[in-house]
DNA sequence: TCCTACATTGGACTTTGTCTAAGTCAAGAT
DNA sequence: ATCTTGACTTAGACAAAGTCCAATGTAGGA
């Protein structure tokens, strides 16, 4: 997310402290966190930030194609920082811990014709459940 | 669905006019309803039933592996009475219209041991998207 | 028929997210 | 350096989806 700033200003953006903290919680691997846990994490370096600014930031990055939506769980939707590089989503059924992960092969192409219902297809979402290393030894 | 109320009715279930009534609305091809639609669907023909009974009644179909929830949407749950047939979904990107699919091969064989993390996979759940054939040719 | 454990109910409550009116401020213009 | 202005932020009300609980009702066995 280094350059992601910049990139954001050229494309009018308005550069604030806001946004420049929900930028900075949402830098590095395998991140996932909900608009709660974004705001939580922001309010430690800026604390009058707002619940509404945290979600219109959100919603901006997402529009931009800078983040990705996650629902994994159908509770509160995740945000993904990793949108520049394709990848689907491997999640532990016990703790809910989730890691980036890249399949093998051509997704879409798995779809037989018959069974696209004449559908143009231009994604595939792929969610693998399973139990992580420390939740299978831990029973 | 035909024969899951007696299914059920042989694991301990006790058998109401409310679960009867929300098993008759699950019954069909293709049905993905939200619980609210199934609340609305379920009233016109038992006018009494109260949403939580709804709620709960879909929350032990689940649990019973009778029904499975989908969150297609990152909004409410939806509720596939198709669990014994193993499939995937089709969901248009503009006007929601979900459609049960079968992929060909082996999805879980897809994700490479070394992008697995050490889990033990179980479960893989696959969303296409794009658009119908309505909405495609409406623009 | 009677009993009772299980099921249902309505409403309060929680979580997650959206909206709005009023105030604030980033960044270009002067 | 200061001004100006439209975009940004804020607090809180609101809405949607779902959970919980105490009181009431009832399916099905005795």
């Amino acid at each position: 997310m280094s350059d992601l700033l910049e990139r954001l200003r050229s494309r009018g953006w308005r550069l604030t402290a806001q946004r420049r903290v929900v930028a900075e919680v949402l830098d590095g691997d395998h991140v996932h966190y909900t608009a709660d846990e974004v705001h939580a994490k922001a309010a430690l370096l800026l604390p009058e930030i707002s619940r509404a600014t945290v979600y219109n930031t959100l919603g901006e990055l997402v529009s931009l194609g800078e983040v990705l939506e996650v629902s994994t769980d159908g509770r509160a939707k995740r945000y993904d920082p990793n949108a520049h590089h394709a990848h689907q989503h491997l999640v532990c059924s016990r703790c809910g811990t989730i890691r980036d992960v890249h399949p093998a092969g051509d997704l879409l192409a798995g779809l037989p014709a018959e069974e696209r219902f004449g559908f143009r297809l231009s994604a595939v979402e792929v969610t693998y459940r399973g139990l992580c290393p420390e939740c299978a030894t831990a029973g």
